[in-house]
DNA sequence: TATGTTAATGAAAAGGTATTCATAATTTAG
DNA sequence: CTAAATTATGAATACCTTTTCATTAACATA
């Protein structure tokens, strides 16, 4: 036999199980008083007819949805935002949550994509790694519509953040290279527009400026590609850097590919390369790459449990919160001499 | 001001504009006849009341949802399934589909994740990497939810597949290979129960046999490290393998590094391997890695407009398709002397 | 046994839209 | 300038639930 689309209605199973159709709710439904009786009739008569809830009929009563939106960008070119991705929409799940994804651009604008999500009525809106307009994001709290972000933020919106300590991250980081004697540090910048790169790098300068070390600087627009290539025109010039912090770690990735394959340098003796996430390939032994990482279970943890609990209770406040980072001591970067005091090293997860 | 939940309808929007409420839905959806006036009067109104259809209300109507449901495995620890992930997200929001997301583990049994999908009313369901059983997938094709699966087939069940032509590569492996002179060849496989590695496998040993070459064999459940370990054992021994063939790529990455970092093997001089993939890591310069590249542009387009297709057309046949891959040359595997004919070079991406 | 409580049930309403049908306004043809 | 055809509009209905409310059944207490 074939159904056409899915017709099977509480009604037709209140009507086999001989009961009304508020019983047929109320057995599915696990509110309101049913006999056991009537309960089991009515599950008997559903699983006869293949019968299931409606959720779009519920939720136009109940004005719940159980959907949250989660709109991601820079999932292929990054491991990081992958493994985001993945134990966010786990997390969901576990909690009940179902995911209404969207994956764009960087510098997409989200503003059509936006009214997509409520107009199916998600109950909270999950961005990662893209940037929401201040006015955008105002409109969705507005409208009673949480918005929660991992590893961005729009200065002054009314809206909850989660970001690694990325401005104490690239002080930790200057300071390591300092304390090994680096002379010439120079910064591999990720996109102009990202406050992760731009925090990331503030913190750098601000130690190199305190001990009066001048830095270089090139751009490498979050790729493996774009840093690879970058790495070439910095190292292979008269005055070298000695070291070199990248944004992040699938750029730091394509530098030690330029210094060691495509320059022929040794690393980390010639150069030092530092980068930021801890993405599983930093730890394969290619690389052992001294990283920065990201404490990824907990911005993810937080800001779920974050989102679902001002769906929950709309006149809470948002919360907003640095969670640091910490420092991977690998192989990639020289050490202190003897290894000195005050630097912790991780173990790989 | 603060809204409580988004409780601005039609009705409201009406009232406002001067018109009935069926004037606003008809100026909203583009179907009926609407004077340009009333649609200007109406949409001005909505704006100024920050109106949305609700499509919970307009679903139930129509019996239409333009959900799909996505449910692939697999994703944080085999970069080629995230790039599949972002292709078919963004080919269905091009489309005008919304994607409800599932992320499973390979072996987890959907039986509780489908009802979900049909409780939301999604359109179409497309599975990737992971395995729906076959009394599931006929029960999803029989309430008139077309299924269509990536890299995945349950024999003889209805519904849609694309497959890259795993079999076909395997022997394509073994060919070059054999004709490069290697000995004692050896496959390493991924888990047991996809039949991406056991097609693969199939093809590979076919063409071995053939030629009365022994294999050796062993498992590396499809991550770097469990195939890092697995290549330390094949190789460390008294008659190591001169060539290893991996289910996939990230497999292979891992088995490159086991002997060029782990044992100090020249790659490919003493031994050759070779992916299944070509993931953006295998093109690095510190792998280089030869490999099957799997047709992944063409899958996901094909799929998701076989899966469109059949949403319109609900009495469709089923397609299923298997396209075939192409040999990525690269330096992880000795050549044919003087590289001989009938080898073409892909070039990279 | 009679009375008061609690649990179980069904009828009916509500939620926000699309759509049908009948009516009114407008345009076209004659 | 009228008749006919077309287009625009509004009232009412349907979509499938959950939930309220009133009613009935079951149960416990005195």
């Amino acid at each position: 036999m074939k159904h056409s689309r899915n017709s099977v209605t509480s009604i037709e199973v209140a009507k086999l199980a001989g009961v009304s159709q508020s019983s047929v709710s109320r057995a599915f439904s696990h509110e309101g008083p049913v006999s056991v009786k009537t309960r089991r009739k009515v599950l008997d008569a559903a699983r006869k007819l293949g019968y299931q809830p409606n959720a779009m009929a519920r939720s136009l009563i109940t004005r719940r949805t159980s959907m949250v939106g989660m709109v991601i960008a820079n999932v292929h070119n990054n491991p990081f935002y992958t493994e985001v991705l993945d134990l966010l929409s786990r997390k969901f799940q576990k909690l009940g949550q179902k995911v209404m994804l969207f994956i764009v651009n960087r510098d997409q604008n989200l503003d059509d994509i936006l009214p997509q999500l409520l107009e199916y009525q998600v109950e909270g809106i999950l961005v990662t790694a893209a940037t929401l307009s201040s006015t955008m994001a105002e409109e969705c709290e507005r409208w009673g519509r949480p918005v929660a972000m991992i590893n961005r933020y729009v200065p002054g919106v009314h809206a909850s953040w989660f970001c690694c300590a990325n401005y104490e991250g690239g002080k930790m980081v200057a300071k390591l290279l300092l304390d090994a004697n680096h002379q010439r540090p120079a910064f591999l910048a990720g996109s102009e527009d990202t406050t992760t790169s731009i925090d990331r790098e503030r913190g750098f300068m601000e130690i190199l400026n305190q001990e009066k070390v001048e830095a270089l600087r090139e751009i490498g627009e979050y790729t493996y590609q774009d840093a690879y290539d970058a790495a070439i025109g910095l190292l292979d010039r008269n005055d070298p850097p000695d070291a070199i912090f990248c944004a992040n770690d699938i750029m730091a990735l394509g530098v030690m590919d330029a210094a060691k394959n495509g320059l022929g340098l040794k690393i980390p003796e010639e150069v030092s390369i530092i980068g930021f996430d801890d993405i599983p390939m930093s730890s394969w032994s290619s690389y052992r790459l001294t990283t920065v990482r990201q404490p990824i279970q907990r911005m993810v943890d937080a800001s779920v449990e974050e989102l679902l609990n001002r769906i929950e209770n709309p006149e809470r406040e948002p919360l907003q919160e640095v969670i640091p980072g910490e420092l991977v001591i690998r192989g990639s970067a020289r050490m202190p001499g003897g290894l000195s005091s005050g630097w912790v090293i991780s173990q790989d997860r």
